[in-house]
DNA sequence: GAAAACTAATTGACAATGTCAACTATATTT
DNA sequence: AAATATAGTTGACATTGTCAATTAGTTTTC
């Protein structure tokens, strides 16, 4: 290995792919017709009540047009329903439907699952150590690209 | 935070983000018309004596199609040439012209200043660590992804 | 309270990246 | 020599990301 720093890339490269293989496995073996990225949508509706597209964009950092299009895919799969937003009529709420709720529910058990068993022979100390150091570096290069 | 094993994942979902966007900042400052996938494939030719495509699938996990495209389009910018390869009629070897190399130097060099004030306040010793820790979990990823 | 400025969401168009399968030419195995 | 395997290319398409314009509704400002 040349460098620290360079290594330090190739981790985070490797690790971001063998994660979204592993979803994309579960996706298959469920046989789901999602992608990768659509769990992520499915898990920001869940934790984030009365929540709406704009915010949907904001936290996933993804392009305002995308998530239009990310949620009319699983309202289409039935996964996702809107209501609309009582204070503000330009937007509305995004909830699970109880399929889309099934459906996000059985994902986010096979993702635990993988992430246990990622960190399974590291302690919580050291898992701990690593987050700190990690989100140390993460909010060093967040500053490098002007993100406040 | 709901708990380590997401916040693990949010870790390596958002710096790979930022690493992204730095190279493509890197880029776009240096007047390129090349995306961060191209950074991936000059490195390796740089650093692999006598590299061929195939090669280059390999270690990046790529497409070999995909491969063959991204090696066409350095050609078409004069930054990679091919060489015969003495031994394999098949395949021939990927070369970095001078500007090629140039380029690569300059984009390598932006990498490593953003890398490094990347883990300015982190000491060598965590630095170590989070690598150590990072690369196990990574092993356990890849033997769940049945990667040898 | 009407005009101006702003915001939420959608849409169109396209670029960048990833995936799969078929194919050609050469190498290797049997 | 035939069968099998490998290196690279090509076609077709799916997924993800980006930008700009538009519509409908909201907030600000005078």
């Amino acid at each position: 290995m040349h460098n620290t720093e360079s290594a330090l890339q190739a981790l985070f490269m490797n690790t971001i792919g063998g994660l979204k293989t592993s979803m994309k496995n579960i996706m298959k073996e469920k046989q789901l017709s999602l992608s990768p990225i659509y769990f992520l949508v499915l898990k920001n509706i869940h934790d984030t009540p009365d929540c709406t597209a704009n915010y949907l964009a904001d936290i996933t950092e993804k392009d305002k047009g995308q998530i239009t299009r990310l949620v009319q895919e699983l309202m289409n799969q039935s996964m996702v329903a809107k209501v609309p937003n009582p204070t503000d009529k330009r937007s509305q709420f995004l909830e699970l439907t109880p399929m889309g709720m099934a459906c996000y529910q059985a994902l986010a058990s096979a993702d635990r699952t993988v992430l246990k068993e990622m960190r399974a022979n590291i302690s919580d100390e050291d898992l701990t150590l690593f987050l700190a150091i990690g989100e140390k570096m993460l909010a060093n290069l967040n500053a490098i690209n002007h993100k406040l």
